[in-house]
DNA sequence: AATGTGAATCGAAAATTTCGATAGGTTAAC
DNA sequence: GTTAACCTATCGAAATTTTCGATTCACATT
């Protein structure tokens, strides 16, 4: 065997510290309210672990050796460190500096995440979100570690999840501001006839909407399909054409698209979900926090579909930006 | 009371360590070969300690929380540092890096310390000497940590001070190579009527020649006092006066001045003085070695006239510089 | 010599760590 | 679904380490 790697504790190295500062084991006993014995016992120990008398007899008291006085050195800073990893972590937005995963789609994109920047870039300029697509692997995302935060309109059943409402959407009908559908209310039947944009995301996912329509035994007049609801305006207008997107989507292109609420009633319940891994940890607890702050009042945490944990409300900030 | 600063002992943080790199608690108790029930307590403790539940369940096996991979990645770090600080100090003279305290007056810097510096530039160009007169305080300086290492002829009787034999001296007289003395061996009649240059190294240090006179009764017909023999050959020449100096002083100014035995005969010690401060440091033995090695073939190390204590002596090189 | 100061040592008590066994909880297979 | 396999958590007992008070030892000062 080359050299038996000793093992000590922090406690012996401030032990060694204190003796070196006060040039006494008697009185660094005393400091630390321990016996004498104690302390000439720990550094017995020390002597082992660094095979050096350390201390040696010099008239009245004690004299650190050479290889003492460097070992304090380095053990201070060992110290020094060691205090600092295990001091509680006071997370200050304003200076902390990390990366959180979030894992999403265009929907939360476009409806959550540009509020949530603004704030971060206010309040915590050091947060760097690495966004991904979630399609349908979210779950697995989180899971994997991938990301540290799934948003969407998911619903996830098994255990080891927590999970916190963010809000609830439904769907309304957009067409050219000229369309004669968007003078009154839509009834179901016209919905029904009227030629539509279907988004389809991708991926074989199916808008609630259509789904609902289908159990009710209606098929949509399907004029064309797009994988995403960016830019529907643009395909719209001019058109005799309409779509069914989210009521949140549809205000992102307020102006120019005229909007009516669909006959068919479908909520989308968006959700926030993460996992244990990351669920005490301070800087995710805070932007989980001003996530669900941000998204509206509805807020109200669950693990499980069982235990409610209601994280700390975010005080959203009254400046103006 | 803030907050409680934990102890933790650097197998704990290894503990941790391993348990994230290999992701399973078991097969971390199985590679330390522990039981499994330890390793879940060592990281109870870590728990407590970092306020953090560090590994959370994940179906399978187990994932770290954010903060457990913080911990790892600084705990890393400590434990390489600190293992680096325990390792054993292997001293190799070329890349060391250190300064050592030299005591002694103008006959040890003329004699001894020139064919230290030039081993020293060669071999270990790395240590620096500090060299400081040591006048009568040189025990003082050693015990006040002031220098490492103490040379020169002193007699030190208390205990906790080693000395090492460095060898013997004796005195030569010089003069003028016209000086009529010059052309035989000097008898001590001629000696005492002689006008003398007497060194007298200031702080009422006397020569021991000089004593040995006085207790024979006999007084020096003192021409001349200065207070160290540097230069001496520079005063002799083309004067009728004779100087007595230690034969290696005497060797310094070879070739200008003439010498001849002193026929009062006085052997000077020379010794050379540390203490268990530096006793055990492998750069001082190496240095101590190197200065006994050089200064002679009387090696011979004593702690306390009692105890013999022989250094390791130390291999002279045969490269040529 | 006697005294004082401070570290080392000793035996017993206290606290901590370790172990084997077992319980609790989740995943994969049948 | 039930079982089997595989984890970690927990428990009580045993082993080890740490602490303490008292004493001894070493050195320095009076």
């Amino acid at each position: 065997m080359p050299f038996e790697l000793p093992n000590l504790d922090f406690a012996s190295l401030r032990t060694l510290r204190l003796v070196h500062e006060l040039g006494s084991f008697s009185r660094a006993a005393e400091t630390l309210g321990l016996a004498q014995s104690t302390v000439s016992y720990t550094l017995a120990r020390l002597r082992e672990a660094f095979d050096d008398p350390l201390f040696v007899r010099q008239g009245q008291g004690i004299v650190p050796t050479t290889r003492c006085s460097e070992i304090v050195a380095q053990a201070g800073e060992l110290l020094d460190r060691f205090e600092e990893l295990a001091a509680p972590r006071d997370f200050e937005p304003a200076v902390a500096s990390l990366e959180i995963g979030i894992s999403c789609n265009y929907y939360e994109r476009v409806t959550i995440l540009p509020q949530i920047v603004r704030v971060l870039r206010c309040e915590a300029p050091g947060i760097r979100l690495k966004v991904i697509s979630s399609t349908v692997q979210g779950k697995g995302q989180l899971t994997r570690s991938q990301s540290d935060i799934l948003l969407g309109a998911v619903q996830i059943q098994e255990a080891g999840y927590f999970r916190r409402s963010l809000f609830k959407e439904d769907y309304v009908c957009i067409m050219d501001p000229q369309n004669p559908l968007a003078q009154a209310p839509l009834d179901l039947e016209s919905f029904v006839r009227a030629p539509q944009v279907i988004v389809n995301y991708g991926d074989g996912y199916r808008a609630r909407f259509l789904v609902e329509m289908e159990t009710a035994g209606y098929q949509p007049n399907t004029a064309m399909e797009v994988p995403s609801p960016a830019s529907m305006d643009r395909i719209l207008l001019g058109t005799d054409l309409i779509a069914t997107v989210p009521r949140r989507i549809a205000q992102t292109y307020q102006g120019d698209v005229a909007s009516v609420a669909c006959p068919v009633s479908a909520e989308i319940p968006i959700d926030m979900f993460w996992t244990a891994r990351t669920h005490s940890s301070a800087p995710h607890v805070w932007l989980r926090s001003l996530i669900a702050t941000v998204s509206g009042r509805e807020a109200e945490s669950l693990q499980d579909a069982r235990s409610s944990d209601t994280e700390d409300t975010h005080a959203f900030p009254d400046q103006s930006f």
